[in-house]
DNA sequence: CTCTTGCTGAACCATATGGTTCAGTGTACG
DNA sequence: CGTACACTGAACCATATGGTTCAGCAAGAG
């Protein structure tokens, strides 16, 4: 199973529109600080925290390039989180319905 | 697609630690808050806000029964955040490399 | 009816988050 | 060299988050 603070950072850094939409941004090819701010009307400075968020997660690398900064995908992360929700969603699956699961289990016990 | 708020609810429940747990362990049948907060030590109060965020994500549904609370899965939430990376993951698969991704794209308007 | 038990709500607290502004720093360009 | 531009860091702010305690309140047991 994968580090609990590797879930922590993807799944929170995946929580913010903003972020979200950087992601698919990048999908699209790399950009710098600037481009990525300009279509949110966004500071410099808001964009790069949300992108060193995004980097703490491993969803993005980041690289400086003369006097910007070129941001680039990185998201074999996503594979954790996707990992993490098919595990679960295995768990759900399997479970039966409310009340009936919790008696079933019980007598499996037996 | 899913509206964004739905998945910044989801993802932002599933970013915690004690959240998650809270879901593998109602994976294997319900549970009153009582019996969902004492593996962790922490008050009811507290786990009564962490499934009430659950709650908000769709993640969980709770009936009252006497006196206490029965909490279960409503994992179909899962499923929007299972399809929103998976809608990423095609993004990032298609991708070429960095910067031979940028100039191909470019190329492509002409 | 009374007592206990399980949950609830309000108030509070510390820390994190998402944003800003402003004052640098470093690189490109004339 | 000098200026402009892209980013960076520090300081600040408002709000959200994750937790607590304490005082109810409603349901079950006797």
């Amino acid at each position: 199973m994968v580090q609990q603070e590797v879930l922590d950072r993807t799944f929170a850094a995946l929580a913010d529109p903003t972020r979200r939409q950087i992601l698919v941004r990048l999908g699209q090819g790399p950009a710098t600080i600037g481009e990525l701010a300009e279509p949110f009307d966004m500071s410099l400075t808001g964009m790069k925290k949300h992108v060193h968020v995004l980097e703490n997660a491993g969803l993005v690398t980041t690289e400086k390039v003369g006097r910007s900064r070129r941001c680039r995908l990185g998201a074999e992360r996503l594979e954790d989180a996707m990992s993490w929700i098919r595990f679960y969603q295995r768990l759900w699956e399997r479970r039966l319905d409310g009340l009936d699961a919790y008696f079933t289990l019980k007598k499996e016990d037996d």
